[in-house]
DNA sequence: GCTGTTCTACCGAACGGTCGTTTGGTATAT
DNA sequence: ATATACCAAACGACCGTTCGGTAGAACAGC
């Protein structure tokens, strides 16, 4: 297509940027003040603009909130689908399981606070959508839960309060994880992982 | 002090009814839309006056806020204190510490979910409160984790940690607890109470 | 390579609306 | 008569969003 005059690679680059630029902001400022305590003024003066630029790239608040969860849980739902459904025994797949999960958790830490904080701003589709994947997500860990338990590795009868508390642990790392903190994120997936199986065996 | 008209008892007694109300009204509305989202004049309809009148009983929104958790640990925290200074094995003390704390949460859902969406909005000095409350239960489970694991009772080496993966576990109940569901409080505190157990053993 | 045109990226001000809070007044109970 | 409990209106501040305008880069025709 020759005819459409491609407008500038660079014009198109800077602009992209600066709207990846807007988004970090946006994500940062909402996780440290909330949705509603945050103005567009904040945002704005984070990447250098008026208020009111910000609508060249963007067409609402809103639409900013919900742009920051899109797609966030697919590759950690992805590793963890693909290892429930893999071979090896369920204490190996529950392992695995965890740690990709914590994982998750601990690359995507922003987005987790501001998503469990912000979690009734969003409109409607975006809700069903982020609640989906919850279900998802409690689903894979309750059905490898539930198949250790019938098979004799795991002891327990409800692999749903079970998978409840698992995730609620791994979940929680949110709230007291710091990136330059004593632990590392391999040692708490690791430790995490352990404790899992140890919680689900005599 | 008969000198003081005493205001007539059953003024003074609808006054406090009022304000009662006026409080429970504030809680559910915050939990439900948030403390930003949530307005004086939702909290007026709620409560049949208009919002200029909760001034009378009042003195800020913010004020509403904070006095929703003023006391709200109290109970939990002395139950938990007085366990982990009690006698019994560092087992038994952990179980009942778990089960107290489980149903603290449980019992004051409204709370737990405001506060730990609402941290941000807190004046400073009302922080600094709870969070001495949170460091407080953290340091009791820790004490008896690292008691239990010195004298063999529990496995591993980091108390911290393995606190934070047992609080975090009950703490989230407040996210998926449903009072009318298919469980019980006292079915998921003695679950959770077991699996804290089974977390900290081989 | 130059010139006129178009379009991009942003400015700067304004707008409409909502919200927390204040205030002056009033009916009722004491 | 006096203090209480509440009304009803207004105020000032702030916020998300809109909009007319513009400097400068990119492009078209020569």
């Amino acid at each position: 297509m020759r005819s459409v005059p491609a407008l500038g690679r660079r014009r198109q680059r800077r602009s992209a940027e600066r709207e990846k630029s807007i988004r970090a902001a946006a994500l940062r400022i909402f996780r440290q003040k909330g949705y509603h305590a945050a103005s567009m003024q904040n945002i704005a003066d984070a990447v250098g603009l008026y208020k009111g630029s910000l609508y060249y790239y963007v067409s609402s608040k809103e639409e900013l909130l919900v742009r920051l969860f899109e797609g966030r849980a697919d590759q950690v739902l992805g590793e963890i689908r693909a290892t429930a459904g893999g071979t090896g025994t369920c204490t190996e797949q529950l392992r695995a399981m965890v740690r990709a999960y914590v994982r998750g958790v601990l690359r995507n830490l922003d987005s987790v606070r501001v998503y469990l904080r912000e979690e009734h701003v969003l409109p409607p589709a975006a809700l069903r959508q982020v609640h989906a994947e919850q279900r998802t997500m409690r689903d894979l860990f309750e059905g490898v839960i539930g198949q250790g338990m019938r098979d004799g590795s795991f002891v327990g009868t409800d692999p749903k309060l079970a998978a409840l508390a698992l995730l609620g642990m791994c979940t929680w790392v949110h709230r007291w994880y710091r990136p330059r903190g004593r632990l590392t994120e391999t040692a708490i997936a690791d430790d995490f992982a352990e404790r899992a199986i140890r919680m689900l065996s005599v």
